[in-house]
DNA sequence: TTGAAAGCGATACCAT
DNA sequence: ATGGTATCGCTTTCAA
């Protein structure tokens, strides 16, 4: 391989200094259109390939792009729908402002801090459910501006989150408009640890995750107004997979037949309920009324179609973004949801 | 903002050179534990922040990052179910090699241009389905290694495409096998020119699209078996959206009622077929038949379920993340699609 | 094992 | 408008 051609040999055979060769590329308006003609043609002549990327970013500190990490979720982060949406959003500012999106990819926690300190990114945006994270302090160790969606980081630059607590409330003020009397709570993981199954008054307590926790907390805020205690309510932790809250809604409505309304935490685990009881012989919404909280495409096409709380993720994504990128973040956006009224409730 | 602490003042605080201090972060075995703890010890006093990654990039010529482009789809990279499918098979990959995954966003051709000349990665995929694009030809001239999906690009390092005629060939023949006679062709666009509605034999000539050609041609062929020509055949170009093909679909059966067979060349494109055809009053797979190509997830939820000849876009995403990552490219791998019977078909 | 010094390639400042 | 030059922060020879 050639050495490579750069931009001293460029100035040089075009008799001038390597600053004015610099700026008949990066500031073209600085150099008379005469001499600039004269340097473009020796870089041809010579090969040039244009300016260095590494080099320009080490002499501007400026690398252009905007780093994304999902610690919960480093290798499904393509596999979420939510994510997906997200990630739509940041590319849609980030095209707008002519910034590359890095989505920061490892295997495990280790992997990640490692793919962090290797990331050439001027700010990081950070989708997360709890911010006692090694992978976040390691972010949060470079320095530079971090955004966090839908978890209050520490020392975060920015916020874009959503009221969760008002999503969980409507939706199970829906629910009890559309005439559900017994609940059960399908619910994402309250914490980094995975647990699945029911879920008592102390994991409840302890749930590190803000979202499941203000959904929970809205969700009951509506139930008590129907006088239904927290106690009175089935709860159950799932994977935030289709098949896992099938399953789990399965063996719920069998030892629970009396279940007539199900508040599902996220639509993906929505849609496996909604599957589940199609399979088990409930009528939805009939005898059964669901709703999830989310708003993705794939609702549209359960049979029945999928009632929820909707939140816009593709604006969201594209806030963080555009927050990660401005000069003076530093606030805090709560985006609110709006019900999505489908075939799987029915108001009275 | 303090001046940054560098690896001198880390040097210069532990009593060691420069030099040593480096290798006590990058090559840790080369330094005696001693002096190494020394060394992180002053790092912590001072607090610096490990090295700086623009200027190791500069020094070591390697980014740690692969640079992901599709071109004819910028804005849409995260819409298109095929192309997410893709990225986690990237992802998968270049997580597996600790290296990070840098998509190219931009809003438009130029913007892309400048995107691509300003991305620090070590190698680019391309996804695309025509190769004389400027974009094209501005990732070439950056010399690094290049890897095209689905579509040759002259001079890339290497290809992992489909075996697009046999799909198109098999696609066909199992609507042949399921008693269909009258078919219509629901394609992708031929050209990068946005074309839509019915497709001639001067287009389907003129088509740049190697896909487009591969298909078609493989449709061709199997029809030609049955004895029937293509001009026996409708066509007609879609967008690759299921809005826009169900549009397609329900003009197409109101003025052509004897279809019975519907070959979608994608699934997004198939899918809204068989909503138009649903919604029209067709019986899915009885009247009419629809078979598509890709097997994407979304086919499972259509009424009935979409019948399509399935690719594993997820590994061919893989395969080409691994070449562009490893020392010696320079093959080309054609992966093959497999009949997925669903229920919008059924054979005699 | 450690130290000294030479770049990596470009930009931005200060003169002129 | 253009030239000269310091500097960005690190890694990697080459010697000792």
């Amino acid at each position: 391989m050639a050495k490579r051609v750069k931009l001293l040999d460029v100035a040089k055979a075009a008799g001038v200094s390597q600053g004015t060769a610099s700026n008949a590329f990066g500031k073209p308006d600085l150099v008379r259109p005469e001499v600039r003609e004269r340097i473009f043609a020796a870089a041809k002549e010579l090969g040039y390939r244009g300016p260095h990327v590494m080099a320009r970013m080490l002499r501007t500190g400026k690398a252009g792009a905007l780093g994304v990490v999902f610690p919960d979720n480093l290798e499904y982060a393509f596999t979420d729908p939510v994510a997906i949406e997200l990630l739509r959003g940041i590319g849609r500012e980030c095209a707008q402002q002519g910034v590359n999106v890095m989505i920061i990819s490892a295997q495990n926690q280790q992997q990640a801090i490692a793919a962090v300190n290797n990331a050439a990114v001027d700010a990081f945006l950070v989708h997360c459910y709890s911010d006692n994270n090694d992978i976040i302090a390691a972010i949060q160790r470079r320095n530079q501006p971090l955004i966090s969606i839908d978890t209050d980081i520490a020392g975060a630059a920015g916020t874009v989150a959503l009221d969760d607590f008002a999503a969980g409330k409507n939706a199970a003020q829906h629910l009890l408009d559309c005439g559900a009397k017994r609940f059960a709570i399908l619910s994402l993981q309250a914490t980094d640890h995975d647990h699945f199954g029911p879920m008592n008054a102390n994991r409840v307590g302890a749930a590190s995750h803000r979202v499941v926790r203000e959904r929970l907390a809205g969700y009951h805020a509506a139930l008590a107004g129907a006088g239904i205690a927290p106690s009175d309510v089935l709860h159950v932790e799932c994977d935030n997979q289709s098949d896992h809250s099938a399953k789990m809604t399965a063996e719920l409505l069998a030892s629970h037949p009396e279940i007539d309304g199900i508040l599902g935490m996220s639509d993906v685990i929505a849609i496996g309920a909604i599957d589940a009881a199609r399979i088990s012989g409930r009528k939805v919404p009939d005898d059964l009324k669901v709703i999830g909280i989310d708003g993705i495409a794939a609702g549209e096409r359960t049979d029945p179609p999928l009632t929820t709380m909707y939140q816009d993720s593709v604006e969201k994504g594209r806030l963080a973004a555009e927050m990660a990128l401005s000069e003076a973040p530093g606030k805090t956006i709560t985006l609110k949801t709006t019900l999505l009224l489908r075939g799987s409730s029915k108001p009275l």
